[in-house]
DNA sequence: ACCAACATTTCGGCGGAGTA
DNA sequence: TACTCCGCCGAAATGTTGGT
């Protein structure tokens, strides 16, 4: 706490108790840094406006702090529509009163010297921003300091800052804030600072984003784990040791991100689901139709029923349930991570025990790079393409490659076991 | 989550110079 | 004389880091 009123104490013919009374409930935003005043000069002071100045504060809150500085009367944010100018010079010459006070003229009649001290004092951005607008209404910075209470040069520097401190007092407790952002001691990790939101920004984009097209937008699950892990590797780039987890906690208050649970895409809207449900019975009813000479199964064989099942193959190794995201942003993850080789592995078996070779299923449209080729050389890789729109005579077709195929594998079977058999001979 | 230590920057106050 | 701008100095807000 400061004590701005101290030097009163020893005001002749004042009632010290009140007035300490008064004074403990001072405002923490009134800094005296300098109080030079001669003692024998004390009777110069108006201190009945210092009675006043604290008479209906009680507290510390910055809400009684504001009714001692009469700048802050006028809400920013609403003076445009609510406050007009008679309002403003009347905060105004209330802040003169209250300013004179704050200085203390130590003008003489008996010494020579004057010493005229201005209080120091600190002022939220919302006192800032009132004194601009006073300023735009009388455009006079000198009259304007006078009236506000403050140095012309103070009121230069928020008149050319004007835009950061609407910015400011637009956030949340950025009307109370004193200061404009920038201070304190430097990131130490830049470098992994930026390359480490730039990779983020590549996993997720940036919400409002209007450069990245719709297309590209990416909604990537980035845990903090899986941060960490990049953080690590950029800093083994950067020849650096890597910052300790908390470094990685600060790194989302930083860029306003916070670990919060997904909510995922559906893979597949609902009426898509249902019109290929729909297809597939179609099918059935036809290929029933088509074959009914087959045997007591209708249009199928034993060798005709498979049990097919799919997993997907687990090439990301964090399981975590939360994702970064920006804070107060939906926190939507895509049903898988999309700029992975992301596969499913199916593996098949018939009602007459023949086992398919497992079919591996990429993402996307077209051939396999020659890179996966090699990378997944070990396993044979079929690709299906199912025309919704089989017609009997491609039923037909399909049976007898199917029966042909059965054939080769027979033949082929055979083979080996021949070959084994000599082998063993 | 809280704290302390530390670094860095902003800000407030002042004096002085220039200009109309 | 009034007004404006600039530079200097020190206080203090702000932010990072590591420890508990």
């Amino acid at each position: 706490m400061y004590q701005i009123e101290e030097h009163l104490a020893p005001l002749p013919g004042v009632i010290t108790n009140s007035l300490l009374d008064e004074s403990s409930s001072d405002n923490d935003s009134s800094v005296e840094v300098m109080s030079i005043v001669d003692e024998n000069e004390y009777e110069l002071i108006k201190w009945t406006n210092y009675l006043q100045l604290n008479s209906d504060s009680d507290d510390d809150s910055d809400d009684n702090y504001s009714s001692t500085q009469p700048a802050l009367l006028v809400n920013y944010s609403s003076s445009e529509s609510s406050s007009d100018e008679e309002e403003l010079l009347q905060s105004s010459h209330q802040a003169a009163s209250s300013n004179n006070n704050s200085i203390v003229d130590t003008t003489s009649s008996s010494t020579s010297t004057t010493i005229n001290k201005r209080k120091r004092r600190q002022w939220t951005v919302n006192e800032k921003l009132n004194a601009i607008i006073y300023f735009e209404k009388n455009n006079n910075k000198s009259k304007t300091a006078n009236d506000i209470g403050c140095a012309t040069k103070q009121l230069r520097m928020w008149i050319k800052n004007k835009d950061e401190l609407i910015k400011l007092s637009s956030q949340k407790k950025g009307k109370k804030r004193m200061r404009r952002n920038g201070a304190g001691k430097k990131l130490i990790y830049v470098d992994l600072d930026s390359r480490l939101l730039t990779w983020y920004r590549q996993k997720r984009t940036a919400p409002g984003s209007t450069t990245t097209p719709i297309t590209d937008i990416r909604k990537e699950k980035v845990t903090f784990r899986y941060l960490q892990r990049r953080g690590r590797q950029i800093s083994q780039e950067l020849n650096h040791p890597c910052p300790s987890s908390k470094w990685f906690g600060r790194f989302l208050v930083r860029h306003r991100l916070s670990l919060q649970r997904p909510k995922r895409q559906q893979k597949i809207p609902l009426d898509e689901v249902h019109q290929k449900a729909t297809s597939f019975y179609n099918y059935l009813r036809r290929a029933s139709r088509w074959a009914p000479k087959r045997g007591p199964m209708g249009a199928f064989t034993p060798r005709d029923v498979f049990n097919m099942d799919e997993s997907p193959l687990a090439l990301f190794g964090d399981q975590a349930k939360r994702s970064i995201n920006d804070i107060n942003t939906c926190n939507e993850v895509e049903g898988c991570l999309s700029n992975k080789r992301f596969c499913t592995v199916i593996l098949t078996v018939s009602g007459e025990d023949q086992r398919v070779d497992p079919v591996l299923l990429f993402k996307g449209k077209g051939h396999i790079s020659p890179n996966e080729q090699k990378q997944y050389a070990n396993v044979d890789c079929l690709s299906l393409n199912i025309n919704e729109d089989d017609d009997e005579e491609q039923i037909q077709n399909a049976a007898t490659l199917a029966a042909e195929q059965d054939k080769i594998i027979l033949n082929e079977k055979n083979k080996q076991l021949k070959l084994t058999d000599l082998w063993k001979k």
